[in-house]
This record gives structure tokens, C-alpha cells and sequence, in this order.
DNA sequence: AACTACTCCTGGAGGC
DNA sequence: TGCCTCCAGGAGTAGT
């Protein structure tokens, strides 16, 4: 479920409510979730301090004390919340399913962190495709290593002569597989790939060395843009993917038979690469311009 | 090497 | 209401 943004938003609030809390016992409902490297178990979990919450891509990367490090990926449906021994929700975010402020753990909580101070964070995944990693802090960097990740959309490695780079080489590729593959730049989904190529006016089967300069530069301020506006607005957290009518945002994905709303002319949806595109028929279609 | 199809799952939405 | 079909924001793997 979650992209880049809502995991950069869930990481920025439990940076708040998590570095500094002990992990008094950890439970695994469903053992396929949790992979231990080097023999770790989720009992290892135990006594650990929690330091200090980081992401990459997609992975939200929990740094704990005696050189132990969690990954958590929440895949399609993860779900985390922080409640504090009261049942007070301190921090939230990922999959809309189950509705935030619902009863915790529900049957698809399958793993659950219990603190020093009585609070709980609780892992919920209806599609049991979410994964938690727990392994010797050296391992990470190997870890990330092996997933082959491109560079950090909003970091300053992905520069416009990059960009340009990485187009080149990739020239029979359409643009929104392109954006999907997390080895081309890291964290980009199906909601934000929709919204990055509706920026750039752009077309998802564009081809990437159809992509001219002008159009590239559009394509790395759409990538830019987007997600900032989403990380620092808040709209990730707020509207998890789902198109609202009292907000602009997503401005395509989820909007089929609206307006756009840049020209007017009626959103479409359809299969591209297997994944559910929305686009303008209209603004989209310049891709040399 | 580059790309496609298939696979892991369950819940919610919409049609009838 | 109930039953059915389809769809879902990810990514690893096997196959071409």
C-alpha cells in the first residue's frame, strides 16, 4: 500500500513517540511476516531500545540499541499504529483497512510490539504481504544492497542530468513501468506514478528516450513536486490514496469519469502493465514537447 | 540484460 | 440481504 510519502509520514511521527521506548516483548502471529537474519528470533526483540526511526524507498528502518536494526515494508496493506497504555492513538499510518481508531489488535494484526510504558505498536496487514526484518545492524547495508534500489526521489542524487541518464538507458521502457521499478528511483507507487506522469503532462506508455530535454525537465520537477506536496502537506496520511472531493489530490489517480482539473476533459482508467492508470486524454499526450 | 507474467493474500465495492 | 466477480497503493521469481 503505502509509498514513499506515507512512509516517510508515518516514520516522521513515530520518530516522535518511539526513540527512547524499550521493547518489553514482542509477539509474531503469523510467522511468515517475520524474517530473522543470522538466527535472530522476534524473542531477540525483547529489551531492546528503540533509537531512532529511518526510511529508504519504501522500507521504514528502525535502528535499535546493541546493534540490532528492524526493517519493516509494508507492501500493499500494511498498517502501523502507536497507542499508549490508554488506548490513545500517539501515531498512525499506511493501509485505510483497518479504519484508523478501530479496535487493535484486529484478527489481521500479526505482529505486535509491547513498550516499557504499557503502549503497544501494532503491525496490521490484511493482505499478509508485509514484511519485518530483524538482523545484526551490519546486515543492513547489504540488506539494502540486494534490493537494488535507485536513488532517493527528494534527495540530491536525483539530479535533472541523472534523470537524463537513466532515460537514456532505459529507452524502450514506457514511463510508467519505468517509475514502478524501484531500481530506476526508489519509492515511487502505482498512486504517485499516476500523479508524477499527469504533472510532467506526459503519457504512461511514453517511451523513455522519446523523453526530450524539455520533457525530462518536467519529469523531474513532477517527481519533485508531487511528493514533497504529499510529505510536507500531509495529504499521504490524510487521504491514504483515496481521491476526495474536497481536496485536489490525487488530481488523476482514482478520478475516472471527473473532470480534469487542468482542461476539463473527462479522466479516464485503464490496465497499463497490468497496474490501474488514470490519466487526461487530453494534456497528456506531449511527450516531446 | 531487459522485460513480461505470475504469485503471494483478504476485504471491500459494485452488479444483480 | 446474499451471492458473485472484480479489483486493490508491492515486489520477488520464473520464464521468454
Amino acid at each position: 500500500m503505502p509509498e514513499l510519502p506515507e512512509v516517510e509520514t508515518l516514520r516522521r511521527d513515530l520518530q516522535k513517540t518511539l526513540p527512547g521506548r524499550t521493547i518489553t516483548r514482542a509477539e509474531v502471529r503469523l510467522p511468515k511476516l517475520f524474517i530473522g537474519h543470522n538466527g535472530l528470533s522476534i524473542d531477540d526483540l525483547a529489551g531492546r531500545r528503540v533509537q531512532e526511526l529511518r526510511r529508504r524507498a519504501k522500507y521504514l528502518i528502525v535502528d535499535l540499541d546493541a546493534d540490532h536494526t528492524m526493517v519493516i515494508h509494508l507492501r500493499l496493506a500494511g498498517q502501523v499504529v502507536h497507542r499508549d497504555s490508554t488506548g490513545n492513538t500517539l501515531a498512525e499510518g499506511g493501509h485505510p483497512v483497518p479504519a484508523y481508531g478501530a479496535p487493535l489488535p484486529h484478527k489481521s494484526t500479526h505482529v505486535l510490539f509491547h513498550l516499557d510504558d504499557g503502549g503497544t505498536v501494532y503491525l496490521t496487514d490484511i493482505r499478509q504481504f508485509g514484511r519485518v526484518w530483524l538482523m545484526p545492524s551490519d546486515d543492513l547495508d547489504p540488506f539494502l544492497e540486494a534490493a537494488n534500489l535507485g536513488p532517493e526521489p527528494l534527495s540530491d542524487a536525483l539530479t535533472l542530468p541523472f534523470l537524463r541518464d537513466r532515460l537514456a538507458r532505459r529507452g524502450r521502457m514506457p514511463l510508467k513501468p519505468l517509475l514502478l521499478d524501484q531500481s530506476f528511483v526508489g519509492g515511487v507507487g502505482n498512486i504517485y506514478a499516476d500523479e508524477i506522469i499527469f504533472a510532467a503532462k506526459l503519457g504512461p506508455d511514453t517511451r523513455a528516450a522519446e523523453i526530450g530535454a524539455r520533457a525530462a525537465r518536467r519529469l523531474h520537477d513532477a517527481i519533485k513536486s508531487v511528493l514533497t506536496l504529499a510529505v510536507t502537506e500531509g495529504v499521504a496520511e490524510i487521504l491514504n490514496g483515496k481521491a476526495a472531493e474536497w481536496r485536489d489530490f490525487p488530481r488523476v489517480h482514482g478520478r475516472a469519469g471527473q473532470p480534469c482539473p487542468r482542461c476539463g476533459v473527462t479522466i479516464v482508467k485503464f490496465k497499463f502493465g497490468g497496474r490501474g492508470t488514470y490519466t487526461c486524454p487530453k494534456c497528456q499526450p506531449a511527450a516531446r514537447a
